[in-house]
DNA sequence: CTATTTGCAAACGCTTTGCCTGATT
DNA sequence: AATCAGGCAAAGCGTTTGCAAATAG
């Protein structure tokens, strides 16, 4: 494992830097757009190669949910999962919902919370044996 | 707003008979090669028309994440989002992470539980003003 | 210098859609 | 007959990648 040196070139200080200044969780395409305004031939091919990079050298988060398709549940009903992170897979967790937390932050914060999720991570039986 | 009459197709059927089959939260490609096995000339895209309808009928349910592009948090720490259903903005919860819920469910479950994110679903204050 | 990064455009991969034929009521 | 669903293939769309030229250190 090498490690790669990250130059700071204009392209990926002004990304982190419209990222830093904004709260609203922007698409990719967002933040195009502002770069835009500085750098106007910047490419969106840029704008992703750098997101992905500034997330692992850990200076920014995706919030995606890791794998790219869907999967689909045969219980319609809202429950918890937990996902192994070394095998992707998914398990339901046989946990009951957390009845009250939705009000408690309906009370702490001015938002009306009517439903949540909730997604573990970690281990799974098989893979903590393996490792 | 007409109320649709939903026929019960052999593969409609089949798709749902399969998805309440098993535990493993498949993709619809999966879905896809079991099904064929039963209806080999099933074609992909009757199985998303059929897991999209049976979502809507609250048959089963889909665990992607809502929108189908990324989101980008300047905040490279993990903590707690509320995303507003009526609007689609994504906010950060100004409440602590849950410190035990991780060894709680380490300890109750099977799994190693090594983080967890919670997503908060409801409307955001401008929202309920506007309904 | 030279390894890294960029812009451009084409490719990717999952999902959706249009169109027409076949099935159901 | 009228409506709903299926098969097929093409289109869609956010994201990734290959490549030659540019550039940071």
């Amino acid at each position: 494992m090498k490690k790669k040196k990250h130059r700071m070139t204009k392209q990926r200080k002004y990304i982190l830097e419209v990222l830093r200044q904004t709260t609203i969780h922007p698409t990719a395409d967002w933040i195009y757009e502002q770069v835009r305004k500085e750098i106007p031939n910047i490419s969106l091919g840029t704008v992703y190669r750098n997101l992905k990079l500034l997330a692992e050298m850990g200076e920014i988060s995706i919030l995606d949910y890791g794998s790219s398709y869907s999967r689909f549940d045969g219980n319609p009903e809202n429950h918890y999962h937990f996902t192994c992170t070394e095998c992707d897979s998914v398990f339901d967790l046989g946990i009951p919902m957390d009845e009250f937390i939705d009000k408690e932050i309906s009370n702490k914060t001015p938002f009306l919370v009517e439903s949540h999720r909730i997604e573990f991570y970690g281990l799974c039986p098989d893979c903590q044996n393996k490792i």
